[in-house]
DNA sequence: TTGAAAGCGCTAACAA
DNA sequence: TTGTTAGCGCTTTCAA
């Protein structure tokens, strides 16, 4: 004993200081606080002894010799970003709850997140989850040169062996328009963001079958595309559907709720009223949808949900659970406020 | 040579299998690629070697002999609030450009908050910024444990040794009140928020002192405090507020934005018009302020600056450089909006 | 059931 | 300038 490894000393105690206090050798220490063979009585006491040291586990050396270190990564495009912040939020309170630490990095564009992905070096996360904006092959190169279980929110080429979470902006979109012409709209304009990325497309997609299937024509002077999902994009996008559709919708569709803000107050600055002369539904069921005045109706694709999801699926699958990795799809629900329902006007 | 530690195989290229192909021993090889003493031409054709293999140190094992890991925890309230968004996306910025990963916790209560802090094990960062809502005594004591290099966003007993960055709370304030009192306002009103918290404390010093700086008389019953500093928390505080004032004010100040939010609703639902019958002025200057209707004037308090500050503090100090952790605050900024100017009514 | 020893990838003495 | 050796804290063979 006393060989200089006393504990308290210079550092936390290590587990070479548990097993010396508690009389045993240091494998048999390891041993009782897993839980691998050894003598209840033996385990007992190490376990007493590792407590009264107030011995925690060095995660950096056993995620050197092959373990886990207890860390996920997760890359957003905007943690800033309302959406993002939600989503970023429900990860790590779910991986919080199993003992996990969460890395956040950001990346836009495809090469920042590649670069992002490779970033993370050996053993220094358990696993990743990726929220592309644009999944080009970059990406999923990336994606597939990482070591580790990923999960990606956003839809995926299917060929990606990774899990994946996904909202179903289609259905989002076509939930807000039966909405709308349930309401007696005729002429429903729609304000994208870049058509370019995932959610972009699907969502333009999803405004032209829900057109069809409701028996309404396609106008192209319906619809403007901002450059960017953000309100300050949206305002000159909104600005140009005014002048080229001589204001003839009586309702839009906003890509996000950031975009319906935009709209909301060109409209307001037009004098055109909401939801008097125009109604109006976002996306993504923003903590700001209900507090604006008109509140926003708006389409919840599940921000939260998918961040659940996603850290559920990467945990079981961390966890070694075969069938964990899938593809799963958050059916989005549309939330009912002022400025899509026509009532007395103020 | 051929010992079995050929690159590629199991995993990816250690520093071992650049010292095998580029024919040196490890340590000249580790040297090579610090900045260490080796013979530039070893050095040149080390760095070559490690190039194409595609060679990434491992951050891990790096660590666990003691150097850093290159990994910066951040505690915060919540997530999800804009503020902390914001923040925690500053502080990523800037620990991204110094080639650090950053960890996100998130802990309300100061018992979680000191535990969140404890649960950080040894060598699994190198700084921590900490945002504590409430500084009690155990918060304090976590902080002092922690073995690493900290820095608090908000105010903080001076008696501690960690760095810190804070916003003027009471500055904050009395800019909101000096403006209000400049466009004719009369009797403001302040809905703050939780009084045990340090924001809502130093806001609430900040309201009396502002006050009778402008010579105006302090009523008790012009000031409510909401349960939380969020927007269903303080819909009843506001209309609680109305109430027990008699709708006397022409004015409010609201401890944060949402808060400003809830105010806005509460008083469109009373057919009370802002700016008309009452300015309102919320603070810190969240996306949000910008895209109301009416936009709303509101403090800036720094929330992305506090983030770059403190990151980059934790930075010098883990550079080594002496006068590092110092205590800096962030003075605050009156961003002026329709919400608080009284021009045409609508 | 337990202990001794090896080794994860790396850096830092210490020698040569 | 370079190589050899030890060791960070831990888990995991392999023997006893």
């Amino acid at each position: 004993m006393a060989l200089g490894a006393e504990q308290g000393m210079a550092g936390l105690p290590t587990i070479t200081a548990v097993a010396q206090v508690a009389g045993v050798s240091v494998a048999t220490a390891s041993r009782a606080l897993h839980g691998g063979g050894a003598s209840a009585a033996t385990a007992e006491r190490v376990r007493l002894v590792a407590e009264q040291l107030g011995y925690r586990p060095n995660a950096v050396a056993r995620a050197l010799q092959g373990g886990t270190i207890g860390q996920i990564a997760m890359i957003v495009p905007d943690a800033a970003n309302p959406v993002y912040a939600r989503m970023t939020s429900a990860v790590q309170h779910e991986l919080a709850a199993d003992d996990r630490h969460l890395l956040v990095a950001q990346a836009q564009d495809p090469a920042d997140v590649a670069a992002a992905i490779g970033r993370f070096g050996p053993s220094t996360i358990d696993g990743l989850i990726v929220v592309p904006l644009r999944p080009e092959p970059q990406v999923l190169e990336a994606l597939d040169a990482a070591r580790v279980p990923t999960v990606v929110i956003g839809s995926l080429p299917l060929t990606a062996v990774h899990g994946a979470v996904g909202a179903d902006s289609r259905a989002g979109v076509q939930l807000a328009i039966d909405h709308l012409v349930a309401q007696g709209a005729q002429r429903i304009a729609f304000v994208n963001g870049p058509v370019d990325t995932t959610p972009g497309r699907m969502r333009l997609e999803g405004y032209r079958l829900a057109l069809d299937a409701a028996g309404l024509d396609f106008d192209p002077a319906l619809v403007v595309a901002a450059d960017d999902f953000t309100h300050a994009a949206a305002l000159p996008a909104i600005d140009a559907l005014l002048e080229r559709s001589a204001r003839s919708f009586d309702a839009i569709v906003a890509a996000n709720d950031l975009i319906a803000f935009a709209a909301l107050r060109v409209l307001s600055d037009a004098g055109i009223a909401v939801p008097g002369d125009c109604l109006v539904v976002g996306m993504d069921d923003t903590e700001l949808a209900q507090m604006a005045i008109p509140s926003l109706t708006s389409v919840d694709l599940g921000a939260e949900a998918r961040g659940t999801l996603a850290a559920q699926q990467l945990l079981a699958s961390l966890r070694g659970e075969a069938d964990a990795i899938s593809h799963a799809t958050v059916v989005p629900r549309l939330v009912v406020r002022e400025s899509s329902t026509r009532r007395d006007r103020p």
